[in-house]
DNA sequence: CTTTGCCTAACGAATGTTCGTTTATGACTT
DNA sequence: AAGTCATAAACGAACATTCGTTAGGCAAAG
């Protein structure tokens, strides 16, 4: 990947996250990009590379992430921090870029729609891991696995629909809030 | 809106959520309807009117539901129960709309976009009230109220991604389960 | 002298939409 | 019962526009 093409995959990547990719037509990202629509294809070989490489190097991000956390042995607690604050700021590092792989990998065509999410699939059970093994060493509460692992990454992904990078809360800070509401809730102990 | 129209719009809103507003033709719907893509026009004026309702009526049911709640004076983890399971019960009873609801909404052209905005915010401070109430009331953990507010509606969203009618898991099940999760926490309680 | 990056021009295909017309159904009038 | 009208629903054909993409050439840099 040479800087220059770099370069456009991150224009068609904010223009992907503003109108969806159907949407963001190639005359569009030429424009974004001050050069004619025929010019991109010196770069890439055509609309759907761009989501392609998208995509793909945002899931090879996120596996290796939770991947590199798994591996480590600590307990469950310890390990979903880790992963929580991993998430957050792979996110919020590559917002336009996360924004993308959540909500417009489906325009992928096959074969690599399916090998797509074969990699989400393998990062989700990375979190389910955490979950089965927390409640196996009696620190998390016997909560539905399935259901617990959706809920706990939709908190995280919905990140990409508000967060902004000028806003006054920084990734750490907003990894902390999301982690500390997960794990204890919204309920007050009683004194 | 004559029966026809509405038998129309759900099939127009089964595609938008399948292969997003953008993506699914007018010539997609009319193959699905069994019809010419003209004939739509007998029905709606355009494109962008199924969205339009789409968007529209479900702001409408989400918004009485939580007014509704609101209005009743009850303490804040009883008015979030209620919330809770509304939210659920209006979101896996229009599935496919919700969907569009959530996901499609940015394809409507001003000044309904903005209008569009203003109903889907009223919604969020709903619940914002809530969790300020209960804040208030010493029920709650001094949280983040913007940050509370959006990863407790991100985990209910969700579940347009996942939840299929066939389930296992019916509605108040779910409901249950996530209030649950967002009240309690992950973590378990020392002995 | 080859490579790199971009250009102008154009392609066929698909897009949302409009037009005038036709068909079927049911109600009201004679 | 026969005839008239209104309405709803769908049709086939065509419209201008936009879509992703390709071909071939030009100029600057190594």
């Amino acid at each position: 990947m040479t800087s220059r093409q770099l370069e456009l995959l991150q224009i068609a990547q904010a223009l992907f996250k503003e109108k969806g990719y159907a949407a963001a037509s190639v005359r569009d990202i030429a424009k974004a990009a001050n050069v004619e629509p025929a010019s991109l294809y010196s770069h890439f070989s055509g609309k759907e590379d761009l989501l392609d490489a998208t995509c793909f190097e945002m899931a090879e991000k996120f596996l290796t992430a939770i991947e590199e956390v798994n591996d480590i042995y600590f307990n469950a607690e310890q390990r979903l921090h880790m992963a929580v604050h991993n998430h957050v700021k792979i996110l919020t590092e590559n917002l336009n870029a996360s924004y993308v792989f959540q909500r417009e990998w489906r325009h992928l065509g096959e074969p690599r729609k399916s090998e797509f999410i074969e990699l989400r699939n393998r990062y989700e059970d990375g979190f389910r891991k955490i979950i089965e093994n927390g409640i196996e060493e009696g620190l998390f509460n016997e909560v539905d696995i399935k259901i617990a692992t959706l809920t706990l990454l939709s908190s995280l992904n919905w990140i990409v629909e508000w967060y902004r990078t000028d806003g006054a809360k920084g990734a750490e800070q907003i990894a902390d809030q999301l982690y500390g509401f997960i794990l204890t809730g919204l309920r007050k102990d009683p004194l």
